[in-house]
DNA sequence: ATGAAAGCGCTAACAA
DNA sequence: TTGTTAGCGCTTTCAT
């Protein structure tokens, strides 16, 4: 492994001279550029990354905390990350918490300890003020995440806006008795996507029926206990939300079996865009995420971050879902554009 | 930030003693050990660790090559890669190939400038010459890939049995035309498969026709082309391999809107074991792969090998897959545990 | 059992 | 335009 001392002798020239044109710096003549070119090809002559941190203060890596990395929005966030990341020139640390609170902790002390230069957290677990004490050491950017209380740059969704726009499609489809799944996580922003979904129903007069409204599906068992609880009703929902695209499959497997026609008897809103939703039959209207403009606004504000030094500067940058109309809320034949 | 020296002058004693504490060396006294551990606490100690990749000239990262994130195999494998790895205090560092040579060559380059300890490959790109040229820098080790000529670890999944098992299986179910799907990806394990998967036919005097033989089918899409063209031949195949369980979805898609009964008029078997293959109707018999038993042993290979430092060790570490067995190819009655 | 000092490979302030 | 030199923070001989 050669340094930088050897291609300074091969070249006869020095140290200095050799990291300037490592560095791109002015002031080397061509004739010592071109020499110390030669030297570095002769040798395979490639810098140490760690001289090169420890000298420079920063290592050109970032740290990505998700809980886990196989759930399909997760791994589908971490590509554009890793994409955004390499077009910076910066490598991605990857950090799974599997939804522990130690595990965060420990990710999160890679600030600490000087091996990134910065944090992009697509989830949290600790108490807000435990997370903050860690700014001191470098940016921490959410990507995903809303927080009242974090004075940080914040990528997120509004869910309110979210929720809004799938019961107003539903309104239009000519809906009056709608049901709502939630997936059992409490968060400002599962909160801020209901209300959303109210008040598109309160706008008209309606309103979410208590026992309408499914606490805790994510599952695509879930989805089958949903429908089957739905079948017991005396007053049935003729449109639901679900708040998953696994859970709408579970769904709309056991509505099939029951003979429901769909988007007839029911219809269905996915969450997520995942493959299933345009292979299950009917095709799942579903909500799509805006992952890529969240990634790409994520790395851009880290990397802004990472340069300007000035962690705790509060930020919301807000992104809007979209609907991928389909079957499942629209007859085929009215169905002008499918995606 | 507090270095090792603050913490020395605080506990009134040597940086070399505060050092021996952090790595748990012998010969310090308890007494000073904890006048040692007393100033870390107040200081809020953390050792930089670019200083100790200099200092080491090991970095505790290893990086992982991969086509895409996002899908579904590989963000598996990646999931417990990423355990594994946290488990032998390892960071891993993502680099995505995109089946891109030159980006391939880029993340090898890591492994040049020191930035990690090793380098698992989960595909690749390159002329195996070009991939082994990096070997005089760090342990490479493949990750669900084999090549006849690299001389170095690889962990993959014995395809010719697969491919065996998957005929027999078919056999065994009274088929005898049968089709073969493969993605279009041309490498020994493909070739590997398919030829397991014609051996079984041979043993029983039978051979896969090469009609029944579709040549590149990787998408949901391509299922439904697959389905299509069956349709049109004269002597039907009675059951099929899918190569993907996304294939699998598009023909069962189009064989059910033929109103084919499935496995009644053909017998499906998917690759992968994804979330649809258990959601669809019938649920599909797919081929399980053993990410986790492949990740954990590469893991413990490449720690190994950054350890005992001989990079060039010829290690063939074969798996099986196993086969779900569902109703896509078995009467739901017959079915005794579906999983 | 403890400390002094050298040095991992690189960059930058300063001098020439 | 080029070189000298100090030092980033840590570990490890070697001496005591």
């Amino acid at each position: 492994m050669s340094t930088i001392e050897d291609v300074a002798k091969l070249a006869g020239l020095s140290r200095t001279t050799v990291s300037r044109v490592l560095n791109d710096h002015p002031y080397v003549s061509d004739e010592k550029k071109k020499l110390v070119q030669q030297a570095m090809e002769q040798l395979g002559f490639v810098p140490n990354s760690a001289a090169r941190s420890l000298r420079n203060q920063k290592t050109g890596i970032i740290a990505v905390l998700i809980p886990k990395i196989s759930t399909s929005f997760f791994s589908q966030l971490l590509d554009v990350l890793e994409m955004k990341a390499s077009d910076k020139g910066y490598q991605l640390i990857i950090c799974q918490t599997q939804y522990s609170k130690q595990k965060e902790k420990n990710y999160l002390n890679l600030l600490k300890t000087r091996q990134v230069d910065g944090v992009i957290m697509t989830s949290f677990e600790n108490e807000w003020s435990v997370i903050d004490s860690y700014l001191q050491y470098g940016p921490i950017v959410l990507c995903n995440e809303y927080v009242e209380d974090a004075h940080i740059p914040m990528v997120y969704i509004n869910q309110a806006k979210t929720g809004y726009m799938i019961a107003k499609h539903l309104l239009e489809r000519g809906h009056t008795q709608m049901a709502y799944c939630s997936n059992g996580i409490v968060s400002e922003g599962m909160a801020a996507r209901i209300h959303g979904f109210k008040s598109a129903l309160s706008e008209v007069g309606l309103y979410l029926h208590e026992k309408l409204y499914f606490e805790k599906a994510s599952t695509y068992e879930d989805g089958k206990n949903v429908f089957a609880q739905i079948l017991k009703m005396q007053v049935k929902p003729t449109a639901i939300f679900t708040g998953s695209d696994l859970v709408a499959a579970g769904i709309i497997s056991e509505a099939r079996t029951a003979d429901w026609r769909l988007p007839g008897d029911l219809a269905v809103v996915g969450y997520d865009n995942m493959e299933i939703a345009k292979l299950l039959e009917p095709m799942v209207t579903t909500v799509v995420l805006p992952v890529e403009e969240m990634a790409t606004k994520a790395m851009d504000v880290m990397y802004e971050k990472i340069h300007n030094k000035h962690y705790r500067s509060l930020e919301k940058h807000e992104f809007l879902s979209k609907l991928a109309l389909r079957e499942s809320t629209i007859y085929r034949r009215n169905l002008v554009a499918t995606s």
